[in-house]
DNA sequence: ATTCGTTGTGGTATCGATTTCAATGGAATT
DNA sequence: AATTCCATTGAAATCGATACCACAACGAAT
């Protein structure tokens, strides 16, 4: 039996409206404010959310849907977010998908039960192609991979430039072979994928590429197995942080030696990568601004529901570090 | 408008109380309930939680508040939490209070409006000293920082144990000279601290050591200033995962090598740990354990109310890797 | 002096589900 | 054949807030 707001109005001595209003900032003289306030405070009054959401209709609550909380871009994804989202007087529901399409749409209707007032999402390619915001019934920001154009708001980065960037800059180091592993289970490999040949074909070079489930082991022992064949590239990108931990390990693991017999850069600047021996080059993605983006374009949505889907690109960072600078030990 | 139970009552033919019993397995008929399952097919009904938890004052939600998602001690142990939560069917709500007592406040409030089932929760010193689950309304289980005795539930580490394994270590290894950094705003920090000089003293040896603000570049600094010192020790232990990460930074910038010139171990088996050169000497919390448990105790607690507060202490693990190891390159 | 707005307040309906209680019908028991 | 019992079902109350509407009081405008 706890304190409800009409045993507030009981003790300020005026009704449960007035008591509402003032919670609410309506129009309350000062003085009836006064006391309210003061009945609050004597009574230890909380209000209830679950009544407030249905009354009222509005569930001040965004979804988060990731794949996996631990991989470090998304923590930092999921910070910002609820940073913005508790500013904004809003709750905040975080699942994890495992980059599995029945986890997606088991939690996609949690939201839907929620009545969340939007989701922010990192589908994979499998849901990404059928996602409708219409259908639905809230709008969705989709982070980090987007699907379709045209069709929902996204805010990703540009993949295809981030390629190439560190592309170019490998060929600035002198190579010639230059390997690639990529993710096999969202767009944002694919993407990265197409950078990467696009910017080695330019120069008509060969793309040799491989695409890799995201697991710290899975990556492990495919890259081992590439770096021992005959044609092991000189060079190798990884297109996320987990793989470039990955391709590491495998390095290491096969007695191949950074940067001396191996150059190695890829995408995130997570923490390790700037206190490994002489650094990993990497090319940073704005996590933090990633998150806040995405809050902001779903409170822009929430005003205005008719504006076309947008899709914010933002750019990458090189970061160079020891790992792509020949003669520099590891 | 959306569909609501009564719609789906329509389209089968029944009352609500019907589906309502449908959805909660109540006792149905075969029949009846092919009929409702049907007709909520059809509709696409969804069920308005917020109208289920008023009704049913079940919030089947647990909080989850933290100092910062980002401490990958904290990620793993959210991790956890989540899929124990999601499998009994509860959601989980997380919050990031900074170590800042005013936020705590804040965010308890909010725990209280929400009604949530339980709560998990890492404290600062401060909050932890007059915490009172009773006062609050819910049950509570603390992680990482235990208050004082007997007064909560809590899953935490043998904190000094784990020091004194530490340094045992150090000391099989040659060392005497031994110092360490704690982190100055949580209990865990003063108990580490414990268990240090506790199996320094046992020695005869002195306990030189430092508490620090728990951030990467106050860590850095207050270290770097530590290791130019004359009397600079010849090991140092580093009280968690960011303070470790602070005394190897500092320990490059002073031109010191692990292990060289500094022996350097710590505690929580990050990532980055098992791949910096010849890898760093941690103690590992068995981090994703920790998370289960204590959703697990927080059930326990449901079920019987009574009980007198537990708290369940687990043991670390000793990772021995090259930083600990004289003569070895990192 | 009358009308009109404005401001502040209270009463009551309502949000969408679950829960309680009563009623029904058929099988089982005496 | 009458009675008891159990298994299902429906009607109505309820959870705790906000929204909506009506109305009183008062000053300004006609």
């Amino acid at each position: 039996m706890t304190i409800q707001i009409k045993d507030v109005a009981r003790v300020a001595g005026v009704s449960p409206s007035t008591v509402s209003r003032v919670l609410g900032n309506g129009p309350v003289s000062a003085e009836v404010r006064k006391k309210v306030e003061a009945a609050i405070k004597a009574t230890g009054y909380r209000p209830n959310l679950a009544a407030r959401r249905l009354r009222s209709q509005h569930s001040q609550t965004i979804g988060l849907v990731v794949s996996d909380i631990r991989n470090p871009f998304f923590t930092a994804v999921s910070r910002a977010v609820e940073d913005a989202a508790y500013k904004a007087g809003m709750r905040v529901i975080l699942c994890n998908t495992d980059e599995d399409a029945g986890k997606e749409a088991m939690y996609l209707s949690l939201m839907q039960e929620e009545r969340v007032t939007g989701l922010i999402f990192a589908p994979t390619r499998e849901t990404a192609e059928t996602l409708d915001s219409n259908k639905l019934g809230f709008p969705v920001v989709l982070i980090d991979r987007a699907g379709p154009p045209g069709r929902n708001d996204a805010v990703v980065l540009d993949n295809a430039q981030a390629s190439e960037i560190l592309v170019e800059h490998l060929l600035s180091q002198g190579c010639r072979h230059i390997g690639g592993v990529f993710g096999n289970t969202s767009t944002t490999g694919v993407e990265r994928h197409a950078g990467f040949v696009a910017a080695l074909e330019r120069r008509g070079l060969p793309a040799p590429a491989r695409f890799i489930a995201p697991s710290l082991d899975a990556a492990e022992s495919a890259i081992r197995q590439w770096l021992v064949e005959p044609d092991r590239p000189e060079a190798l990108i990884a297109s996320n942080g987990l793989l470039l931990m990955g391709a590491l390990k495998a390095a290491r693991q096969a007695k191949i030696e950074v940067p001396r017999d191996l150059l190695l850069a890829g995408f995130d600047n997570d923490d390790w990568t700037d206190i490994i021996g002489s650094g990993m080059t990497v090319l940073e993605q704005p996590v933090y601004e990633i998150g806040r983006t995405a809050m902001a374009m779903l409170m822009a949505r929430l005003e205005s529901p008719e504006l076309l889907p947008r899709k914010i690109v933002l750019s990458g960072r090189l970061v160079v570090r020891g790992s792509t600078i020949a003669g520099v030990a590891t």
